[in-house]
DNA sequence: GCACCTACCTAACGTTTGTTAGGTTCGGGG
DNA sequence: CCCCGAACCTAACAAACGTTAGGTAGGTGC
């Protein structure tokens, strides 16, 4: 059920996706939702955390594989990596909070945001660590840059084309640190 | 009346936007709606296609302007700054296509999408210009990323803020730029 | 002064939405 | 065997939506 309430999400947005639709994709009718959530609200809410959840797991078992890993740059690619897999490997929850997290009301919104803090503050410690020399008033702006990139995948990336997600997580992450090494070279020899 | 409608759309989406809503905005009531348009698909594909009418319009300008330009980056880092403006210096509209275009119904939707491949299909082959040595099927995916930068400066970019537009302009043009040629590096050494 | 057009309003229509109250089915525990 | 709770259904509710028919105010051209 939180699937289907899901998949409705990325296919059309919070206000277009009706509790009749979503009991009907697991055949079962409208009013009987209210027996495992409270309100639309309520389910949505469920939706948009999980979805979060499945990025911060993914984001911490990385944690785990690379603790004693040499090359922050690895490290980096292999976080890109995870959260691409969030997006497109387990399931439409990651998928759905991004397309559609800003098609929700405020209210609803406001109950996600504290964990989105969290994982956004996970990344600014990883990219303090991996870009040591980077000013730290530049970093969130650096994080929304290489954010940009992987969220936007979802528009475009076809997990059964040409390109793997291990080769899109290279793609994404030589593009981003090489970027924003001129960056800093650029600033520097100015 | 199609202001109010952009910015309504760039708050909440389409199907949360109501022609009420917009009706209050301007100080008419809904029913008045209809006799300057058909229906509130309509009234959307206007506001629509004037998003891409303002990138479209800016991206002209700088072709005229930059026609004897030598340097291909300045021409490049040009466009950005005009793509840039027209989210954020030309009114609503372009950053209501941004945010709410795949919020809208799918029917909409393909009316407006031989714009939008237009718009494309000139940042293309601009990219070609600037980017010789790019393969041309990694174009499009170079493509994305450019405007996955530019767009997702709508989230948090803050005109009143330390950042100018310029700069912003200048920061995703020197980042995009390196990054590109960093992985043409890395492919041509493997 | 009459006709006409544009811009708007009023008042309702049919539909869809989230939501709710009350009833049904069914499997497991005492 | 009975009871109970979980899971689901039926049927309706008020509210809000896009939309429409018919009417009104004011200006313009003749």
């Amino acid at each position: 059920m939180l699937d289907a309430a899901a998949e409705r999400l990325v296919a059309q947005g919070y206000t277009a996706t009706t509790l009749r639709e979503i009991a009907a994709d697991i055949g079962i009718k409208a009013g009987s939702i209210y027996h495992h959530f409270e309100s639309k609200e309520d389910l949505f809410i469920e939706v948009f955390s999980r979805g979060i959840e499945v990025m911060v797991d993914a984001f911490g078992d990385v944690d785990m594989a690379m603790n004693g890993c040499d090359s922050e740059s690895d490290r980096l690619e292999a976080h890109v990596r995870a959260h691409l897999g969030a997006l497109f490997e387990h399931g439409s929850f990651t998928a759905a909070h991004v397309t559609a997290f800003f098609t929700a009301p405020e209210e609803l919104r406001s109950a996600i945001v504290p964990l989105r803090d969290d994982y956004e503050h996970r990344w600014n410690a990883l990219l303090a660590d991996v870009l040591p020399e980077l000013d730290s008033a530049r970093l969130p702006i650096a994080r929304l840059f290489l954010f940009g990139a992987m969220n936007t995948a979802i528009e475009w990336f076809d997990l059964s084309g040409d390109l793997s997600l291990d080769g899109l997580a290279n793609l994404i992450t030589v593009q981003f640190l090489e970027g924003v090494h001129a960056l800093n070279l650029q600033r520097s020899t100015r």
